[in-house]
RNA sequence: GAGCGAUUAGCUCAGCUGGCUAGAGCGCCUGCUUGACUCGCAGGAGGUCACAGGUUCGAAUCCUGUAUCGCUCACCA
């Protein structure tokens, strides 16, 4: 072993062995009590920093204790797409300015492959803390799973009516044309004008005189005292009272005429002059006007600044926007459109002083918003938004109560379910629940969740739609009963009858298809379910649902008629079909089931049904592999699948009217009336309305000729919904004029049963008379069938033939054109009987969602949520504790909380653990303009993970800055090293024995001392750890390792050496520490323990060995030496000069006796003799006191050092007499302390004047 | 402007529900090439616990006020 301990040449490798052998994967099937920590993931584009340090060093002492006391730990990694941050890094990578200079795929491109990139990065410098993190389960809050999830809650809120749409004001980067997220905007303090102008009678103050262009009432406070006044001129004034008194101009000229309060201001009218015409003005009061600022009066910007938007809003005013977006004036500043913002000022300014509005300009002190990013001014604008209401009753799933969603997060740190650590944040986590206002989620940047949110061409919001489709398992095969995997298979007589089984389960849903494989076993099964319902219901073959075990698989596992469960499957071995492909095919089976409509049955395969699930939702092939294995299906088990579909525009069927009368005789019909169905028609109608149940229309559109109109009556009846039955003239089949009523033959000289292209041709060239309609009559009818079309949905219409094949026609073209052409593929379509057109195709929102909504899913994303039923959701939800830092607690921690009770139903943890603010040495905020920072990374290689460790742990208390130096850290790589030569001394007594057995039997004195102590340490902390007081616990551990074990437990097994105990005491000693100091602790425990295991698998210790004698007497022992040792450092001796000493140790003398050696060893006395009691003090010698014992130590000595000795400790003694005598003579102290507290202090002044007795006589035989 | 916190040794900080002579690390001073470790060992000096009141038998600890510093939020027409 080396000297020092080399970090570098092993903490890489142990990390390694430990991700290799899989100690830090949670198993989701063990039976152990869960202990589960969410990671706060960092910004997959960031770089480890102090405070992610400071975060996986608490964590993952956390994890370690836990797993060592015998929890089933998940500690989850994951990294954050860290949305604005990660596109402003992106767009300094790629040196350009705006994204816009890209296309929305390339930009996102560009940040997914950065983001790929920089993902190992942080990964890796995760691991160089030695943090027992489950990389199998790595999450990332932008992949699928959490995508689906974050489109699952959306969707979730939408139809509890939690999610709104509205106006608010945005912080706008003119420079950057951004928007930019409140903690972006830097604030700069600056002097600037402050304009008092004339409105009216009103003297009015502002900094934005631009903006007072369009603002309408004059706000003032309602109760304040107002200054009404007059000058000779006739000119009126009103200003505060306040204001008057201290303008000597207003005095002057201004004689007061009436004194008003506030109210009666309210409600007076006037016209009045801005620098941009004449306005109309009236009078508000509200309490938001301070009196004493300015003139005690303002007007309100609505659009320009979100205390005037809100005020705007209390009082319904009209919204105008005066800046646009480019920071340029708009119309309604009249002279000053089209200036900059800085310009139009000066501007206004300017005509104010032309027009004398201008009553005075002063200079005012004022904080400007800025951009951080270009600098420029950001301008307060009104922009349309997504919101969450917050505030906004609705029925909680899990309760059945109606609450809010503040309420659901304020309870949760109310009612005692999430403590948070320090308790004091808690108080700063109810000043924001009790003040939350409408979350604002949408961001219009690109690098996120894009918002689930669709548009029509008429701006009507579409949603995604929550999709069920039902899967069954097909019944039992040959294969089955024989034992062998794969191979195609017919169903065997018992699983014939898993038919009815499926049937009772899912016969009272509106099945319109039943899908299966293309394998024996399914088809059968499905077939036999079809059977069983009345309408015989259609099945569909797809090869793609064929189950994907190997042939050979199948082979060997046949040949030996050997079961092989599908648990058992080895999936590299998989050699028809890999994983991958496997998971397109699932992935192809999700896509297309997109596509059906109305309710699905699925006769499925296991193994592919399990992917499907597993791949709809994920990429990810490994974590497929542990999916199935935890992944149950009973033959015959129906299951529902759900999940999301992007929504469709508006669709309408179209459905043609059944045969006529005219049909059958073949006469021309067009619009005709009085044409009635035939019974072949009725029945036809009645067919299709089969077929169209599950669609669950609310109106049925239909012409107003008999034979539509008959029709949609039978569809209705049919439906058995009743949706209602609505007119439309313009649904009629094309007037044909004096050809109607003709025979088709004698009409269009074709026999044919519709002679398509002879109308066609006829129509085209206008060969029919002057009451057929013409294709643009045609064209024009169409059309506003499909504007009024527009504003239906979910509507069925029945018209004719011709008509809509116009429609069809126009919906996919846009115009009739050749209508010969069209009609050679619609005659093909001529025995369709409806179709479904999708009227309005629909738009994506262009914005994304705050980063902070992936964000406050992630305790839950993380565990295969919306899926309940997933097998980490049930193990390890809800997480235990949630470390993070205590700057985020509101942006992150309130909101997890939120979206967990939300969601769930349940706290997403019971503890809250803040962490502070790493800073320097000197407590100040680290910054690279101050050059203080420290990069993690530097000091984990120059000192060790270990110490970095301990640096941020110990000397932290929760919530409070922690304080980082070079001096604390190298403090620390002391300790580490001090361990590792510990252990060097360890192997060294080891190595002069041979086979030493660890033994944890104490047989000498310090033995029974040290495994006392070291019970009790790991007692404490324990105890210490459970309160969050890792500080302490780490405290404890390097005062008990530094101080008792190598500083007197190793010095004291040098007098009497038991190398087992050592031995045994020692790797007990690594396993208490491990939590702390991972690294260093393996690697001893590899190097001296006889162990296959890794250390941080073995049990956290809890001996319970007590033993107070021993501890007492050692502790006898240890002030002897102490006292021995003062006096050699008094007296210069060198060590190697010894001592002899004589105890006279009263009672206690037989065992201190048994002790000399030790004494000897450590005190560095040749002799040491103990006695009850020695009547003659030995010349030359100095007589030290200590426990009651008095020790003579014969060296020569020198009177007046020995003197002044004497002296000091006699006053210090005599101090501590009155102190404590005083307190006896007090006799509320006797009567209301506890009695054990004043034997104490009883039994303290008996020792101490005991002592100074004898220091006295000392003294005086001096 | 509002809220929260801090003020303890030269420096950085512990001190949990009040209770022996207020602790640690670093630094400082004095010794020591003791056979695990100079990234060490032994010993030592150093504090009116910011200030002023109050509660209490008893206050660094609880309460009130003052001062200084820090952090967070809001941003003022």
């Amino acid at each position: 072993m080396e000297k020092n301990y080399d970090h570098n040449g092993s903490e890489d490798k142990i990390y390694e062995n430990w991700e290799s052998a899989g100690v830090m994967r949670a198993d989701e099937n063990s039976a152990k009590k869960s202990y589960t920590i969410p990671l706060p993931p960092p910004n997959v584009t960031g770089q480890l920093h102090l405070g992610h340090a400071a975060m996986l060093a608490v964590e993952d002492i956390l994890i370690r204790y836990k797993k060592m006391t015998g929890h089933e730990v998940l500690w989850l990694p994951g990294t954050d797409h860290a949305a604005i941050a990660t596109e402003n890094v992106v767009l300094k990578y790629l040196e350009i300015k705006s994204r816009e200079e890209m296309s929305r795929e390339g930009f996102l491109g560009e940040c997914r492959k950065f983001a790929t990139e920089k993902h190992d990065r942080i990964v890796h410098q995760i691991k160089k803390m030695g943090a027992h993190l489950d990389w199998s389960r790595e999450a990332y809050t932008f992949d699928r799973e959490r995508n689906f999830s974050v489109n699952w809650i959306f969707k979730k809120l939408a139809d509890d009516g939690l999610i709104t749409r509205g106006h608010r004001m945005i912080n706008w980067s003119v420079g950057a044309q951004s928007v930019l997220a409140d903690d972006e905007v830097e604030w700069e303090d600056n002097e600037e004008d402050f304009y008092e102008f004339w409105c009216g009678p009103f003297i009015l103050g502002t900094v934005r005189a631009e903006t007072k262009c369009a603002d309408s009432p004059v706000m003032v406070h309602p109760t304040a005292e107002y200054v009404r006044a007059k000058n000779a001129a006739g000119r009126e004034c009103v200003v505060t009272k306040k204001y008057f008194n201290e303008h000597t101009q207003l005095r002057k000229d201004f004689e007061i005429t009436e004194i008003v309060p506030g109210k009666k201001l309210e409600g007076m009218k006037f016209e009045a002059e801005t620098y941009a015409g004449t306005r109309k003005f009236w009078v508000v009061a509200d309490e938001v006007i301070d009196p004493e600022f300015g003139t005690g009066a303002m007007t309100i910007s609505a659009s320009h600044s979100s205390e005037d938007f809100a005020l705007a809003q209390k009082y319904d005013l009209e919204l105008i926007q005066k800046i646009d977006f480019k920071g340029k004036m708009t119309a309604i500043a009249g002279l000053c459109e089209g200036l900059s913002v800085a310009a139009a000022r000066k501007k206004a300014g300017e005509i104010m002083v032309e027009k004398s509005l201008l009553f005075q300009k002063r200079p005012h002190a004022n904080r400007v918003p800025k951009c951080y990013r270009s600098g420029t001014v950001v301008e307060p604008m009104l922009s349309p938004q997504w919101f969450i209401s917050v505030n906004k009753e609705f029925v909680d799933k899990f309760s059945g109560k109606k609450t809010t969603l503040c309420k659901l997060t304020a309870d949760a740190v109310r009612d005692g379910n999430i403590k948070i650590v320090p308790k004091r944040f808690e108080k700063t986590y109810f000043q924001w629940t009790d003040n939350l206002r409408d979350w604002c989620i949408s961001r219009q940047i690109w690098w996120g969740h894009r918002i689930p949110v669709w548009y029509d061409e008429a701006g009507k919001i579409f949603l995604p739609e929550k999709k069920s489709v039902i899967f069954a398992r097909h019944g039992e095969s040959q294969a089955n009963v024989e034992n062998v995997i794969g191979g195609d298979f017919s169903l065997t007589e018992s699983g014939r009858r898993t038919a009815e089984e499926i049937f009772e389960q899912v016969k009272d849903r509106k099945i319109s298809k039943i899908i299966c494989s293309n394998l024996k076993r399914g088809k059968e099964t499905a077939e036999l379910v079809a059977g069983l319902f009345a309408n015989n219901t259609q099945i569909e073959v797809w090869p793609e649902l064929d189950e994907f075990c190997s042939t050979e698989l199948a082979q060997k596992s046949g040949a030996n008629f050997r079961r092989v469960s599908p648990i058992q499957i080895n999936f590299d071995e998989l050699k028809d079909e890999s994983l991958d492909q496997i998971r397109d095919r699932a992935q192809s089976v999700f896509s297309k089931l997109q596509n059906e409509t109305g309710e699905v049955l699925v006769i499925g395969h296991k193994n592919i049904t399990a992917a499907l699930f597993h791949f709809s939702r994920s990429d990810d092939t490994e974590k497929f592999v542990r999916f199935r294995k935890n992944w149950e299906w009973r033959r015959g088990e129906s299951r529902d699948f759900e999940f999301l579909q992007d929504p469709r525009g508006n669709e309408i069927s179209f459905f043609r009217h059944g045969e006529s009368e005219w049909n059958v005789s073949k006469k021309v019909q067009g619009q005709h009336s009085g044409i009635y169905l035939t019974e072949k028609g009725k029945s036809q109608a009645r067919d299709a309305a089969k077929k169209l149940a599950y669609k669950n229309f609310e109106k049925i559109i239909c012409s107003d000729l008999e034979r539509a109109i008959e029709t949609a009556e039978i569809l209705r009846t049919e439906l058995g919904i009743s949706p209602k039955i609505e007119i439309w003239p313009e649904l009629r089949e094309w007037g044909l004029g004096a050809v109607e009523g003709k025979n088709l033959a004698e009409a269009f000289g074709a026999s044919e049963n519709f002679p398509y292209d002879a109308i066609a041709r006829k129509i085209e060239a206008g060969e029919l008379d002057s009451n057929a309609e013409n294709l643009e009559q045609l064209e024009a009818r169409a059309h506003a069938v499909f504007a009024k079309l527009k504003k239906e949905k979910n509507a069925l219409v029945v018209s004719h033939g011709g008509f809509l094949g116009i429609l069809q026609k126009i919906h996919r073209d846009g115009s009739i054109g050749k209508l010969q052409e069209f009609f050679k593929t619609w005659k093909k379509l001529e025995n369709l009987q409806h179709f479904s057109l999708e009227i309005s195709s629909l738009t994506q929102d262009e914005d994304t969602l705050d980063t902070w909504f992936s964000s406050a899913l992630w305790p839950f994303s993380t565990l295969g949520w919306p899926d309940e039923s997933a097998t980490d959701f049930q193990r390890f939800y809800p997480n235990d504790v949630l470390e993070t830092g205590h700057d985020i607690l509101t942006f992150w921690v309130l909101r997890m909380v939120m979206f967990g009770r939300y969601a769930t139903g349940k706290c997403p943890f019971h503890t809250v653990y803040l962490h502070g603010l790493v800073c320097d040495e000197h407590g100040q905020k680290m910054s690279k303009t101050k050059g203080n920072g420290i990069d993690p990374l530097e000091v984990i290689s120059e000192v060790g993970a270990d110490a970095v460790r301990l640096s941020l742990v110990i000397g932290a208390t929760p919530g409070n800055p922690i304080p980082l130096g070079k001096s604390k850290v190298s403090g620390y790589r002391n300790f580490v090293n001090k361990l590792w030569n510990a252990g060097r001394f360890v192997q060294f007594q080891l190595s002069e024995s041979e086979n030493v057995i660890p033994s944890l039997t104490p047989k000498n004195l310090s033995e029974k001392w040290l495994l006392h102590r070291f019970s009790e340490v790991c007692a404490n902390v324990s105890q210490k750890l459970k309160k969050y007081e890792i500080s302490a616990a780490g405290d404890e551990i390097y005062h008990f390792v530094w101080d008792e074990f190598c500083n007197w437990f190793v010095e004291t097994s040098k007098v009497s050496r038991n190398p087992a105990f050592l031995y045994g005491i020692f790797l007990e000693i690594l396993k208490l520490a491990h939590p702390l100091v991972p690294f260093v602790t393996e690697k001893l425990w590899q190097d001296l323990a006889k162990d296959d295991e890794f250390l941080i698998e073995k049990s956290f210790p809890a001996p319970d060995f007590q033993d107070k004698k021993s501890v007492a007497l050692f502790a006898q022992i240890q002030m002897i030496v102490t006292e021995l040792r003062k006096v050699r450092a008094e007296k210069k001796l060198p060590p190697r000069e010894k001592i002899s000493i004589h105890i006279s140790a009263g009672k206690s003398a037989d065992e201190i006796a048994a002790q000399s050696d030790l004494i000897a060893v450590l005190g560095g006395c040749s002799t040491v003799k103990v006695a009850e009691k020695i009547s003659q003090k030995p010349e030359h010698s100095v007589t030290v006191l200590s426990e009651g014992m008095e020790i003579f130590v014969e060296i020569p000595f020198d009177a007046a050092a020995e003197k002044t000795r004497l002296t000091t400790e006699i006053s210090t003694l005599e101090k501590s007499i009155v102190a404590l005598e005083s307190r006896l003579k007090n006799k509320n102290y006797i009567e209301k302390a506890p009695a054990s507290l004043v034997a104490e202090t009883k039994s303290q002044l008996e020792k101490n004047a005991n002592e100074l007795q004898k220091l006295r006589e000392q003294l005086s035989n001096l």
